[in-house]
RNA sequence: GCCUCAAUAGCUCAGAUGGAAGAGCGGUUGACUCGUAAUCAACAGGUCAGGGGUUCAAUUCCCCUUUGGGGCUCCA
């Protein structure tokens, strides 16, 4: 007899060589039906994995977190399966499950086409329903390679197998009554028919092993859910998502508009989302200065020397643009960084001054490869709200704390409403001493622990130069945005020799961070688009009230309360045009403007406005200086 | 950069087996002066992305360039 724990701590006893699926009987009849696989102490487990040892056990259902990437992994295999039968000279490479769903990508001469798309789907849907158990099949690599170089002629496979060195057995999973069947370390649910639904999504290519050297594979996106409605979900985020796509209400709210013939990366900011910035940046400036930065300007382009100094010639050089000065070099700034650090060495800073903060809204250029631009989320110029702070060593925790509370009063007002941290520690390749590393995360670690936040750790996912933290920031819809990062840097106060005297008059090293909240200004508005879907609070909306006569005879009057409002600093615009006046409302209400106000005899006379806020909800006879204060009242609460 | 799909009026798009370029919205002008999400009418707008080729004839077919969309190892 074994002894089995389950996650609620009980623990039963079963006979040795029992499997997951009869210990989920055991517990209950319900449970069993419900079950897709298993989580034998840290692993996942197919349902017939048998129990030889004392163990913590965990059956999964559909319900579970865990369930989706099963499923979809086993979707994985019933669409290779599919495509290989429609196009028998398809060689299935690899197909993962991944966060948004799954793919696989298959070695094919002909591209796969919309409507071969719709095929698959089809024929994928006769194999769910056809119900035919996933078969798992233990045998040897060497075996494993004869039968991919014999039966199926796939080299993918092969070269897959052939790096394969820590075990000699190696698992097959079969479908389709042993018709198909794929290298694979599972688990998978038992039978098709647990994939309830799929969709494929898109077709695209990509590299084998995303190396551009190698072969071009053909690859599928699809999705599987446990449920339909859990698919009607997800499509109508994938149409909320594109209905709130920056790029198209960017240009339609008059706020941007990204590269063209001008050049691409190098987005055009209107008026209107230049207020929106201007806002962004007015708040960073005060809360900065409120938090003891010094806010400085560096220029946007250095002799070469300074990028020899920093290192971002030997580094970075591919990502920068070069300026010939009649033979001299000179470069464009892709970071604020060497600046700052210039700033810093003007004088010598004593210990009892540190720390010292010094912030920028810096404007930066990268030459971004042209296939990753995108809208405003990935451009070659954008201005980074940048700040480095030199400390003494043992300051690094109080700092980081600073910072985190920053950032969380930040996107709070900003309003999201959730973000998450990650704390990246030390790769492979770093430079820095050992215990300046381990100094340096555990500082980061215990300030996010007096913060009292959860964070995860990436492990090994640190820059070369030092201990960082990410926060991912979700938005209305979900979609997580990576936005604030706090980096530790061990690399430039070297190679700028930055230093501070100590209480023994001598010089030392600082601990430098750089971090920025917003990252890029333009980005982070685009993600403001998204996530307001262009209904901007009322404090960002580049026109806060549109002030719309009911005829020619009431223009004068639409002037006056425009004055106002703007007497009270709020941006307030009359329409004058000859339009109708439902017209003006209507194109009011498209370009998202908080406040409506009609103006007609009756609110001449009362000397009142008639106010139609977000929602279409319309209010008669209201008093203009109490608009005025409830209006001034929400801007000052972020609102 | 590489793969793939695409490029027609300011915007969204239609179009013809290769034979005189279309709609809606937007713009301008005129009329209407209106009480809460589109008043009516007229007019202006295009080297069909650019270059080359095939053809009697190319926006349409082929090649190149430019630009845009989607994608480019979250491990069998």
């Amino acid at each position: 007899m074994v002894e089995v724990t389950l996650p609620d701590g009980s623990k039963i006893e079963i006979k040795k060589g029992k499997t997951v699926l009869d210990v989920a009987e055991n517990i209950g009849p319900g449970l069993a039906k419900a079950a897709i696989a298993g989580r034998l102490n840290d692993d996942f487990v197919d349902l017939t994995c048998k129990i030889v040892d004392n163990c913590n056990l965990e059956i999964i259902t559909l319900k579970s977190d865990d369930a989706f990437h099963i499923l979809n992994h086993s979707a994985a295999h019933i669409m290779a399966s599919a495509v290989v039968k429609i196009f028998p000279n398809a060689r299935p490479t690899i197909g993962p499950a991944v966060d948004e769903g799954f793919y696989y990508d298959f070695a094919i001469d002909e591209p796969f086409s919309q409507e071969d798309l719709e095929n698959i789907e089809s024929q994928m849907k006769e194999f769910i329903e056809a119900d035919t158990p996933f078969v798992r099949e233990d045998i040897s690599i060497k075996e494993a390679i004869e039968y991919y170089k014999l039966t199926e002629d796939n080299k993918f496979k092969v070269e897959i197998l052939e790096e394969i060195d820590d075990s000699n057995s190696i698992s097959f999973y079969s479908h389709n009554n042993g018709d198909f069947k794929d290298l694979c370390r599972g688990p998978h649910v038992p039978s098709t028919k647990r994939v309830t639904t799929v969709k494929l999504l898109s077709v695209s290519s990509a590299f084998w092993r995303g190396d551009a050297k190698r072969e071009s594979l053909q690859r599928i996106y699809g999705i599987a859910f446990p449920t339909e409605k859990d698919l009607k979900k997800h499509l109508r985020m994938l149409e909320e998502a594109k209905k709130r796509d920056h790029r198209i209400l960017g240009p339609q709210l008059d706020l941007f508009d990204t590269a063209d013939e001008w050049g691409p990366g190098m987005p055009l900011i209107f008026p209107k989302g230049r207020v929106i910035l201007e806002t962004m940046r007015n708040f960073w400036e005060k809360e900065h200065k409120k938090a003891g930065y010094e806010i400085v300007q560096t220029p946007h382009i250095f002799k070469e020397i300074v990028w020899q100094t920093s290192g971002h010639t030997e580094y970075f050089i591919e990502n920068m643009f070069p300026v010939d000065l009649r033979g001299e070099l000179w470069y464009v700034k892709p970071m604020n960084c060497p600046g700052h650090m210039m700033i810093y060495n003007r004088r010598a800073y004593s210990y009892k001054e540190l720390p010292v903060r010094i912030g920028e809204m810096g404007t930066v250029y990268r030459y971004e490869l042209s296939g990753v631009l995108h809208g405003l989320f990935r451009i070659r110029s954008f201005t980074q709200d940048d700040a480095h702070i030199f400390m003494l060593p043992s300051q690094l925790e109080d700092e980081i704390v600073n910072v985190i509370n920053m950032v969380n009063h930040f996107y709070k007002t900003f309003g999201f409403k959730e973000w998450e941290y990650f704390i990246s520690t030390k790769p492979a390749k770093a430079i820095g001493t050992e215990e300046g590393w381990e100094h340096a995360t555990n500082a980061l670690i215990n300030a996010m622990k007096r913060v009292d936040i959860p964070f995860k750790i990436k492990k090994g996912d640190g820059a070369f130069y030092g201990p960082k933290i990410d926060v991912d920031v979700k938005d209305a819809i979900g979609r997580k945005w990576q936005l604030s990062t706090i980096q530790v840097d061990f690399n430039l106060p070297e190679r700028f020799d930055i230093n501070y005297l100590g209480e023994d008059s001598q010089k030392h090293r600082p601990y430098v961070i750089h971090r920025v909240i917003y990252g890029a200004t333009e980005r982070f508005l685009a993600i403001l688009v998204e996530h307001y879907e262009g209904k901007m609070p009322v404090w960002l909306s580049p026109i806060q009230v549109v002030v719309i006569p009911i005829t020619d005879n009431h223009v004068n009057y639409a002037k006056k309360v425009v004055e106002e409002f703007s007497k009270a600093e709020i941006r307030a615009e009359a329409d004058t045009s000859g339009e109708r006046m439902e017209y003006k409302i209507r194109q009011a209400t498209l370009n998202k403007i908080p406040y409506i106000l009609n103006v007609g005899d009756k609110e001449l006379e009362s000397k009142t406005i008639a106010v139609r806020s977000r929602g279409n909800k319309v209010e008669f006879g209201v008093n203009i200086p109490d608009f005025i204060n409830k209006i001034l009242k929400e801007i000052e609460n972020y609102q």
